[in-house]
DNA sequence: ATCGGTGTTACAATTTAAGTCACAAGTTAC
DNA sequence: GTAACTTGTGACTTAAATTGTAACACCGAT
């Protein structure tokens, strides 16, 4: 479990807060469907919460998306999961005392980028409502 | 992917190899330069070797680019390298009791296709010989 | 034939995500 | 008000992947 799920399990609390919304939409019950733990689903409605994707309110499970599944782009959720905000990782360490070492850093930091505004935009290009719809289209199959 | 900076070095193996070529491109002066360990950087040029993006002789340290740097792109290298040829990872372990969670593995597979054809896209786009250039420019600043 | 480098494997160390436990604080129902 | 339940967080443990280290057979040049 070393590559990350963060994204795709925020994804799937949306999408389930949206599906049953007026049911149990309580952490147990979208840990048990996550099949993780109500901890982790928390912190990540917690995360979603403070990006205004979702709100939530303490002491009561009666989460609900805080926008139009329409107005919600993956980009956005990926923006208030993921810790790195990078698909691709420069190696920090390498050595000064080397032409190439020296300078590699700030190429590949300005290849890397090109390639994750590239992603990012398809990202935008892709909506919560969409994905909710394709999965109550799967579901209904 | 999510930390790795494989990628990273073996870009960076390919870029010392053609600046240096004629020189000391052994394992361990990479390494040097990488600031890492000549079994790693072994690693990684066999691995690029397996991909036909470089030549290497057991026994003598002569490594060259295979092809020329134009035609050598990022995504080459990307798929020399990459495990999991995946950017974003879906949940493996979701409830196939939940109508969710039986169907957002599906569902997101076809979303996170399209953020990937869309980096990879952009990866194609970026040759080898564009960051040799770009480093080269740098070192010479 | 010797010396150094490669190619490969095995294993240890490190790093980060995920799982578990715990508990204060909020909310509802009675 | 209090009992029962939930959220929001923090601390800690466990698990998985990357990186580091070591070993060694094999190749090639001098």
């Amino acid at each position: 479990m070393k590559y990350s799920h963060k994204l795709s399990d925020a994804i799937h609390i949306l999408a389930f807060v949206d599906i049953f919304q007026g049911g149990d939409v309580s952490s147990t019950m979208i840990a048990s469907s996550i099949e993780s733990n109500p901890s982790l689903v928390r912190r990540l409605m917690s995360q979603l919460a403070k990006a205004d994707l979702l709100i939530t309110r303490p002491g009561v499970s009666a989460a609900s998306l805080a926008r139009p599944a329409e107005t919600i782009s993956l980009l956005d959720v990926y923006r208030a999961i993921d810790d790195s905000q990078q698909l691709l990782h420069v190696d920090p360490k390498t050595s000064m005392a080397c032409p190439v070492g020296r300078n590699i850093q700030a190429t590949l930091d300005g290849v890397y980028d090109r390639v994750q505004q590239a992603a990012e935009a398809e990202m935008a290009n892709v909506s919560l409502a969409e994905i909710i719809q394709d999965l109550q289209a799967k579901i209904n199959a």
